[in-house]
Parts: structure tokens; C-alpha cells; sequence
DNA sequence: TTGTAGGCGTTATCAG
DNA sequence: CTGATAACGCCTACAA
């Protein structure tokens, strides 16, 4: 009967040691073997395979972690969890780390940099091999400091440092494609919703938008910018504010898809029709935009790729390369909810 | 030089010894006042304190799983990372986890069965405290098998089981509440575009939509019923089938929110207007739901609500309480998309 | 190439 | 109530 339940409790934990018995050899051994930290000789290999596959043996993540070796998992900082243009990101960066054996620990930060630190603490004391840092807030030189301890890759901001990969998109060029497209279509009273200029996205897209104005030789009235907090319910106040300020326009350019939204409904509520009465047009093309009414014209910025990539670059930082990869160029993506102006 | 760098490397890693040092008194009375194993005396337990405060001490949650002791790590079974529905959903679970000290371990299976096992299995290789699995597809002899080695959650399954706390949304009321809202608009054709029937949730909520048909003595007419996926494009294609099979109806049920949004695109592309030529409903009360043009009339089934529960349902489980959680009644949520047919 | 010994930071089991 | 002492499962010198 003891021996029974000894058995029973113990048949799902197979250490190392047991397998390291089991083949005859030492742990090290298996331990090297696992690793690859030394060659061994191809029979001790095979036997130390044979053993693992019938022992089913699963090393312990949590041991290796705190034997000082890594623990096999990558912290990932992101803003929100429930945003669609980080969840698709967090897909992406999982759908990297996942073939290469390591996880994703995933925290938010809530754009709140105080909570940014404690999420950062919090992941090097899981002991995390890797830091991701989604568009934190946190200043360059606390992010450098904890680069020193660990390899970071960071999107959304630009630093230069020689042990931190940034990875970009290009929000100026995304403003000005968005803007100059509406231009094209011939509208010139534009109106734009901002995000929080205090983060350089949304200050890189408001430059694009009034460089665009600036090439067109349109110019650029302030009392078309509102500002906006890149969420739906803020797009729908903005474009209110917009409607109720006797301020005449023929598009408005919501510097994200979730403000674009609500000034969609915004505009519902007004009785306004897209784009008949107005034009609209968003940023970052979420899975959504394709799927409102009318479709949202947009600026692709590839969530998922993003993920990827930065996923990619951690994995590559980890394995002592340098990271290559290089987010795409932003792309227009034209659907119904922009139309030419007929004046 | 060497003692400076030496001071450098360690300063970020206090351990528990050295607050031991510290203090005066043994590692294992440290311990126990931060675990609180056992009484101890007061005096002892402010110099423990204070110098933690003083050393800024952080127990190492890794070197505590090895202990033998818990990871305060809970590990979270989801289907989709980028799910609206889940994405809510796992930010309820980390709020709630968070004050608690635990934090979450996320992974995705991608309603996919094997997948769900790996992931499983690796959750436990981590040594997770805890494990809640948000509307698994694995049997319920297996959970019920890793249930013996941890407290369990799930949500979305009848499943009576001592070690198992089942969280449960009632889909059938919904499904019921959603149709006969629309039959008291006067709908008598009403179109259902169904999930997967394999999955309860979705066959209870075709349960309810024709047993609210019954109710009413409408026939119940397998024509108007089409398959869907849950995700907005099957909602789409859905829809199209419906319209181009010449059946006649004059409002629609999606049997979620995102399918409703596809539904949605695809009345668009023909013409026909919401609610004037077809009443939509959608189930779920997405937070998208409200900024859709026209606002969509749905059931709400409160994710984030559905995540705080989960995971108080779990720290209750933990600390060896009998879980008392219940998940709010559907509630029936009309907006715009639904209206009188006046026929 | 391989094995042995020590340690990672904490908790648990003993004595006292 | 408190303090040694031994694990926890693995990795990494060091030695052979």
C-alpha cells in the first residue's frame, strides 16, 4: 500500500536523476546532454535519449531557474491585455516563442509607469531569460539599466542603445500616408483626432499628418485637432466636441482604428453619413476595421507581424546574434469609409 | 574595485538570509513570519521588518517553487489570446490575481484538444498553484485526473466533481431571452447563425433560441438555422448563404457578437439596413458591440466579471475555502440593431 | 569525455 | 517560539 502510493505520487515528477540511473550514466551527463553544454559520446546520448523517452522525463523549469541556468520564459510587458492591437501582438510573440521551446509571461502595465516598474521587478524575479517591452512608458535610461541584467527588446520608442533592440514602425509615414490620401480624394478641411502626444506614436502620427498638409499647401488649423486617448469612447467625445464647434470639415483622420470607431458613432448619432457626409479614416488596421460599417479605410500596422518579430529578435539576442528584423513600411489601406469630395 | 562590482552585482538580489543577518535572527524564522507558518514574537518580527524594508527584500517566487512551496503563479487555459470575449476575461483574472500576490500564466490552446494537454502539462512543469481553464474542449475524466494534483476552474462545462469548481454562464436563458425579444419585436422568421455544436455553450444557446420559438408557437425552421464559427467572417459567409437561399426572415440571431459583426458586413454589402430591412441580435455584449453601427442589440455575458470570478472561485480554492462564485443571469441588452416589424 | 561536489534561495522537519 | 539541517531538481566548476 505505501509502496502503491509512493509510486502513484511520484510517477508524474521523473527527475533528471532518475534518468541518469536509468541510462547509467551521471547526471551531469544528462544534464550536458540536455543542454548541450559538452559532446558526449554517442552511445551515453542514445542511452540518456532511450531513457528520457521511457521515462518521459520533463526537465523543471523551475529548478533550471534557480540552479542560476535560464528559465526558459520571456516576460512580456504590454499595456493591456484586452486591446485588440496588443492581443494580436501577444498571439504573435507566443506563436514565436512557442516552436522554440520557451513561454511567455505576460503582464500589463496599464500605461502606467509606476506599475511598469513592479510589472519589470516582478518578471526579473520570476527570473525571466528575456524582457519584451510593448510600447512601455518607462524612461530610456531605467530600461538601459535593466538591459544590463538581461536582453531587451523594446517597440515603440527610439533608443539607441548597443544592448537593447528597438524595434519601429513608422508613424510619421503612416500619418502622412493616411492624411495625404484624404488630400488626394480631394478634401481639404481634415480634422484630426489625437492621441496622448506625451507617447511618440501618437506624436510621430499628428507630425505626418500636418506634414502631409504642409505638402499640399493646405494650411494647418489647430481647431481641427482634438485630442483623443486612442480608445473608442474618446474618438466619439472628440468627434462631439468636433460636430459642436460650427468647425467645418469634409474628413476626419482618428489617429487610431478604436477612436475611429467611436467617431463612426459619433457621426451615427448626428445623423451623418460615412463617408457621404464625412470621410473617415483610421490607424493600425485591427481585425475589426474590415468588419465595420461602413469597412474602415486605414494605415496597416501589422500587430501580429510586430509580435513576431520582437519575439524573433529575443530569440536571436538570446542565442547571441544580432537581431535583424525591421518592422514593414506602413500601408494604406483603402475601404468604404473614405470617398472622393465633390464640393 | 572587486568589492564595489561585487556590491553592484548582488545589490539588486537580497535574499532571504541576508535579511536573517540582518535582523539577527534564522532564516526559518524569517520565513515564517513571511509565509506566517507559525506565531512569533513581536519584537522578533518588527527587526524582521524593518530590514526587509531597510534591504528591500523580495522573496524569490522561483526558488519558493523548488521549496516544495507554492509558485504564486496560476496557470490560465485560453483559447485565443486576441479574443475580445477572452481578452476581457484574462485581464479579470489578472486583476484580481494580482492583489493577491499570485500572478497568471497564460497560454492558448486554439480549441484544440492536443494542444490544450500540452499546454496543460508544461502549466504544471512550471508549478503552477492553480489552474483555470476558460471553456477547455479536453475530457472531463482528464481533468478531472489533474485536478487531483491541484485546485481547478473551468468555466463553460457541466462538470460535478468535488475537486473541481465550475464556473457557468446559463447559455440557454440567453439564447432564450435573445429570441424572444425579437418575437415580442414581432419577428416570426428569425434566422439563427449557430456555433459549434459541440461545444455547449453553443448548443445551449441554440437550445434556448428554439425553445423560445416553442414557446411562442412559432415552427421551428431548420432552414433558417446556419453553421458558424464564432468569428466574424463565419457570421459573414453565414449570412450570405442565408440570403441567397431565398428563405424569408426578417430578423437574425447570432449566436455571438463577432459572427453578429459579420452578419452585419454582409446585410451592408446587400443593401439591406439594420434594423429597417432586418433586426440583428448578437450574444455576448462585446465591448466593440456598442461602438458598431447601428449599436447592437445582444445578451451580456460579463467576461471580465467572468475572469474576477474565476479567479476569486480559485484564491478561495487556495486557501482551502469551498468557492461560492456564481456568474450573473444573462441580461437582455437592446440597442439599436433590433426593432418592431411591422408587417 | 565523464563523474563528484557544491550551491542556487527557500521551505519543511526536526530538535530544543 | 526558535534555530539547525536537510531537501527541492538542476547546473557548473573542478577534478579525473
Amino acid at each position: 500500500m505505501k509502496t502503491k502510493s509512493a509510486v502513484k505520487n511520484k510517477s508524474l515528477i521523473v527527475t533528471l536523476d532518475m534518468v541518469a540511473k536509468e541510462s547509467g550514466v551521471s547526471p551531469s551527463t544528462v544534464s550536458r546532454i540536455l543542454n548541450g553544454t559538452a559532446t558526449v559520446s554517442e552511445d551515453k546520448k542514445k542511452a540518456v535519449d532511450d531513457a528520457i523517452a521511457k521515462l518521459g522525463f520533463i526537465p523543471n523549469p523551475v529548478a533550471r531557474g534557480l540552479a542560476g541556468g535560464r528559465t526558459l520564459s520571456i516576460g512580456v510587458v504590454t499595456q493591456a491585455l484586452d486591446s485588440p492591437f496588443y492581443g494580436a501582438a501577444l498571439r504573435g510573440i507566443e506563436d514565436e516563442l512557442d516552436p522554440a521551446g520557451y513561454s511567455p509571461l505576460f503582464v500589463s502595465a496599464h500605461w502606467n509607469i509606476t506599475s511598469e516598474t513592479r510589472c519589470i521587478d516582478m518578471l526579473r524575479s520570476r527570473r525571466v531569460d528575456g524582457l519584451i517591452v510593448l510600447n512601455g512608458r518607462m524612461s530610456d535610461a531605467s530600461l538601459k539599466a535593466t538591459a544590463k541584467h538581461l536582453p531587451v527588446v523594446v517597440t515603440g520608442r527610439n533608443i539607441k542603445s548597443p544592448e537593447i533592440f528597438a524595434l519601429n514602425f513608422d508613424n510619421f509615414a503612416g500619418g502622412f500616408k493616411a492624411t495625404q490620401h484624404l488630400i488626394q480624394l480631394g478634401h481639404r478641411k481634415i480634422a484630426f483626432i489625437a492621441g496622448d502626444m506625451e507617447h511618440p506614436d501618437a506624436n510621430e502620427r499628428f507630425k505626418g499628418y500636418k506634414s502631409a498638409l504642409e505638402a499640399a499647401s493646405i494650411p494647418f488649423d489647430p481647431d481641427l485637432v482634438v485630442p483623443g486617448e486612442y480608445h473608442e469612447v474618446s474618438g466619439m467625445l472628440a468627434t462631439d466636441r468636433l460636430l459642436s464647434s460650427n468647425r467645418q470639415f469634409t474628413a476626419i483622420f482618428a489617429s487610431n482604428d478604436q477612436m475611429a470607431f467611436g467617431a463612426a458613432l459619433s457621426l451615427h448619432r448626428h445623423s451623418l453619413r460615412i463617408p457621404d457626409d464625412v470621410s473617415l479614416m483610421g490607424f493600425d488596421d485591427l481585425a475589426n476595421s474590415l468588419y465595420c460599417i461602413p469597412p474602415l479605410s486605414t494605415i496597416q500596422q501589422p500587430a501580429y507581424e510586430l509580435g513576431r518579430l520582437a519575439a524573433s529578435a529575443m530569440l536571436q539576442l538570446l542565442s547571441g546574434q544580432k537581431p535583424t528584423a525591421v518592422m514593414p513600411a506602413p500601408v494604406l489601406i483603402s475601404r468604404d469609409s473614405t470617398r472622393r469630395w465633390r464640393s
